[in-house]
DNA sequence: GTTCCGCATGAATCGATAG
DNA sequence: ACTATCGATTCATGCGGAA
């Protein structure tokens, strides 16, 4: 089966017109927040948020089965020593268009951005919306199951103090192959607070996310072959991942320095093949 | 110097009428869920809350000094399939009140309530809401201070292995010290995500929080001496925790079951006294 | 092949300074 | 007075070079 890649270099509110009806299984993006990426995006007011981005979810709404899921990554700035409401009031009104408001999940960012202030603390987390069409969706949660508890740390735990610090090796090779074979049978569904560290900007493409944070919700809401859509792809995390995963995928940007590196960095076909010895199609850009 | 502890029973609505203006420091309190709690509280509907909640947070806002802090505990329940949105509302509206909505903290309970439900997982945080009357309010960061990232870990590693697994007896007496010496001088700022187990309920009474929630945020807002006040007293945890760090309290609580258990558990002066050598109020109530 | 240390780098926020 | 820009603050992470 034929797996695309959909690159589109335009604004979302007009290039999402061009996208069918119920077609889409995931909608998984971080819009720009409000006054940030000034550079690369317009920085748009606080004030002017909610008016800017509900056409866009508009036509989300109508891309989207009437069984798949739209996640939207957004957090809330200061202004003014206060935190902003443009989140809340966006929450409000597309329900107000008729999304459903499923759910909120957490990610927690352990490396969350230095400083300090008199009034406040470093802002370690941020919201991750999930919002439907339809009370009834897909989700497959046995795919994100993760290993129980405090398990492994437990068994750790009960091994003399020696073992533990003579041969540290041991936890990395042999033994460590025992673990993965146990934690296998004692996995547990995650709850909703997502721990995930922001990846360091040492790489060259500072993504604002880590691969792992689409990854997760790819598994959860959509199987291969399924669509994934990123109407705000910026440096293109989500489609890469997408893409890796065998889900077809469409990623908007408006930025053309961003779109072209990600359609430069996309995998052709034969990497893949090298790569996993499965069968892709060559991904097709516009 | 005297510390006062004053448990009022009946309807914080009226009692908080009583309260004088600008005489509170830290208002930290739980209120009853919509629809939970059913038998004390009526079972606020969700559609109710706002307007039920409004009228009390408006006397809150009054009795509050300038320089005061109100953290609410809340957290929206799943209605028809959606996170209900009451909780938004009630921002937005204690805003029009005259609350800025200073930040949100994120408390992640790191043992959440067991269950699986087909389109969900388990809730495992809650919003700590922090309102204040003005930009400038105090706070006193230093108190919660945590051990700096993996420093410790890194310096332990340092140790010859042999030191560590040797003799565990040192690094709790002399040894020790020197260590926790060098962790004063490494501690670092928390963040606005606070971990944090729920208490486990082989007590008899099943607390909202632990009284580690409330500590924290104590230390942080308010020193030795000022006035601490929790209009959903419950079972009693906020108030308690108040009194143990010489915190002036007053608990309000219209249900006659809690309140009695809380005018029996509050510790009389005599206990007090002995424990920490230091004088004691004989506790007022009312 | 390891492990270790040094270093640059952030979806940030405040307060002061400048227009 | 109100907005725009800038410096100072701070810490988890992962890369590269060194031992």
């Amino acid at each position: 089966m034929e797996i695309s890649n959909n690159l589109i270099l335009g604004d979302c509110g007009e290039e999402l017109k061009n996208i069918d009806d119920n077609s889409i299984d995931l909608i998984f993006t971080s819009p720009p927040y409000a006054d940030a990426r000034k550079k690369t995006y317009g920085g748009i007011q606080p004030d002017k948020y909610v008016e800017w981005f509900l056409p866009k979810s508009k036509e989300m709404l109508r891309v989207l089965k009437p069984t798949g899921t739209f996640v939207l990554n957004i957090k809330e700035r200061v202004s003014n020593g206060e935190r902003h409401t443009y989140v809340l009031e966006l929450i409000l009104k597309m329900r107000e268009q008729g999304w459903l408001w499923t759910e909120e999940f957490i990610w927690h960012k352990k490396n969350s951005y230095p400083g300090k202030w008199p009034n406040r603390f470093r802002d370690s987390w941020e919201r991750l919306l999930q919002f439907n069409k339809e009370k009834k969706f897909n989700m497959y949660q046995e795919e994100v199951m993760v290993p129980m508890g405090d398990w492994a740390k437990n068994r750790l735990r009960n091994l003399s103090k020696t073992d533990q610090t003579r041969d540290e090796s041991r936890v990395q090779s042999g033994f460590g192959k025992n673990i993965s074979n146990w934690l296998n049978r004692d996995m547990a569904y995650p709850t909703n607070v997502i721990h995930m560290a922001t990846e360091c900007g040492n790489r060259n493409h500072s993504a604002v996310f880590p691969e792992a944070l689409p990854e997760w919700f790819i598994k959860l809401f959509t199987k291969e072959e399924d669509y994934v859509l990123d109407p705000f792809m910026g440096s293109g995390t989500t489609i890469k991942v997408a893409q890796r995963m065998r889900r077809n995928s469409i990623g908007i940007e408006i930025d053309e320095s961003y779109f072209d590196m990600v359609y430069k960095q996309t995998a052709p076909a034969e990497l893949f093949l090298l790569d996993k010895g499965k069968q892709y199609a060559t991904s097709q850009h516009r």
